[in-house]
DNA sequence: TATGAATGAGGTTTCATTCAT
DNA sequence: GATGAATGAAACCTCATTCAT
């Protein structure tokens, strides 16, 4: 299902998306995503409730969760949340957005007030927490379906630049090796966050630290 | 799909399937998968012809791919894949065993030859090779779907029992911390070794050092 | 498939068939079947279609023909069958329906215009010109599939009360032999009725003369 | 399943089974099933177990029972099964023939014992109990299914001729109705008498005797 | 603009029948 | 003769997506 590549659905997508991925990139660059200049009162309870209702459902079935489901929690017809979000990516970006603002809003805090190690790991922490209640987005993230590319253009985007500040600061002064992009890292700290419910708790923890003290020099562990 | 929960499927399930699993499973503790008594001829070339279509198939569509799809690739109906592997999860444990076979053999002969840390070091890249050429194996053992359980056990039972051989070595030397349980390692190396064909060639590579790196102890890095 | 018994099939089926079936089965007491608030032009078109087909192919087939066949006949997808009716039982409780409502008020009629005798001997003449154009009904009325449940409820709830007034009116004045149950006796009737198109034309109505002639009282035949 | 009626179907059953119905339908004229000339010891086995399975799946499941399972009650491989019986309708033949032998002698014995409108009514009694323990063999029997043809012509061919020495009879002496013929009677009884387990246990029992009470005259009952 | 009915490809699975051994 | 592996059509059902209203 993550999979599906087919010519059409190449061809739907750009053709219908370019427009929705557009104007979602450019915000990325440096605002929060806007809201349509001028929304119905009811047009912004309607997009409020669907990404509610699918960040709940993200929660509980992964980022595969039934449209349908969706729309029923929502209490709205699939149509309206097609409308908005002519992409499941579109509604998984837009769903996970906010929250990863904060994540890379956190990246910045965290850099201006520890030494850069530090920050480092704090912000694996704060990642891995979003990760944690994200089940199957790091799996989208990594799947390569070309539906997720702009999941992972967004992701990515928004992250790597924070997360690369804090490397560099590393690597500056030399607690964390320099041989290592933020979006690797990124990747790879997804990837271990995203345990199972029924996983041993702290393997995800654990395994990450595991990780971080390979990236963060001995003299200042 | 991966997380079909009822009660029927689990009584099919063990109802059907405890032979073939509990066969599988045997032969897991010291030899390879056994063949019936006598096979037809054509039933042998089926069976080696649905293997490798399978093995192609989860490559390129990661393990949720058709059966159909698959059955059409190795020329045979579908019924055939049925007869020999009543589930999905069967089927994808014996296309992985060989080569998962030929990795634990892998982690013993390295443990022979290398010191502890070189030899896990070597090892983590047999399984990332074993691991980058399956698509969605990963994800299917992270993916607590109960019908991925026996994959689950097959693996990380074959697998772990050799790698706690390296673990323990390296702890008795030193050279390789001593918290971090086989499983453990296991889960977070295929995770880091489940890229996507279009990611940075390395970044598995890249990353994996990193986590062996915080396993390893500096001097005898 | 008429004797699957599964707890699973009874738990889904009453999950989610218990609206339709609670609503017809209201229905049935007073009025016949009501359309939701508003229909779509094209859905009451479909929903038309599609009884018509499915009567025609119950007719042809009895009450195991394809839903394929049916979708294909209606000249809609399969989905728009399963859409309104999430179980086959469903379906055939909707073909039938109007048509049993008419042998049920037919029953009233026969009841108002005629001695007993007479109006029983009239009304079962309804009965097997209903049955005769729905192959396999009674087969699945008797088959205690727990799928049919409903049906069978259904059906002889409706039609037993209007025969139980024609078989006590018939008790009281002595011409209708008294130890026999609406019930049992429209379960004997279907199935005499329940005949193939290759059978001799009138054998249905012959035997089911005899019964009735067992059941009225020799005076007044 | 009963109602396939396909090309196919129809051009395979007349090339292939011509030989054993023929033969078979002569042996119904006057003698019980005779066996192959020589038949070596274990076939003679084999054929015995067929036959047993076959009953036992047919009376639990009905005459749609699965070869497969057939075959494994026998201990059998589906094969043999269908080396004897090219056709379902063959196995259903083959596995009633006997007690369906008993039946028909059983109606000599009633109408050399007993007074007609008597005899019938006990003979209805052995019916009811044959057909109570193969459940679907009445619905095979009225199905119209060409693949059944045989089962009717066989099964009625041999008791019809019996019984309607009975009606004979009782039409001579005048204790039993003269315009109804055996066959005719004889599929009524066995709609009558074809009950699912879950129905009233003398509701078959009831109506039987209703509808002869329908054909023997009032003065001889 | 919002709705949800309709679509239909696609999934898994079963099983009567054939046929290589 | 006997076996049971293989076949593959066909069943049921689901759901992402489209589009008439």
């Amino acid at each position: 299902m993550l999979l599906t590549v087919s010519g059409t659905v190449f061809r739907n997508y750009t053709e219908r998306c370019s427009d929705f991925n557009r104007r979602l990139w450019m915000s990325a660059q440096d605002t929060p995503v806007t809201s349509p200049r001028r929304q119905r009162a009811d047009a912004r309870r309607n997009t409020e409730s669907v990404l509610e209702a699918a960040k709940l459902a993200f929660a509980e079935s992964g980022v595969d969760a039934s449209m349908r489901d969706i729309a029923a929690r929502a209490g709205v017809g699939v149509g309206t949340i097609y409308r908005s979000y002519p992409q499941r990516s579109d509604l998984i970006i837009a769903v996970f957005r906010r929250e990863l603002d904060a994540t890379a809003a956190e990246a910045d805090r965290l850099r201006s007030e520890y030494p850069p190690a530090e920050a480092l790991r704090l912000w694996a922490q704060s990642l891995a927490q979003f990760v944690a209640t994200k089940r199957g987005f790091s799996s989208a993230l990594h799947s390569g379906d070309p539906a997720y590319q702009p999941l992972a253009g967004q992701f990515l985007g928004v992250l790597a630049l924070k997360v690369q500040d804090i490397l560099d600061a590393g690597a500056a002064d030399g607690t964390i090796r320099s041989d290592i992009r933020a979006e690797d890292l990124i990747h790879a700290l997804s990837r271990l966050a995203d345990t199972h419910p029924a996983d041993p708790d702290d393997r995800a923890m654990r395994m990450t630290g595991v990780l971080l003290d390979g990236l963060i020099s001995p003299t200042s562990r």
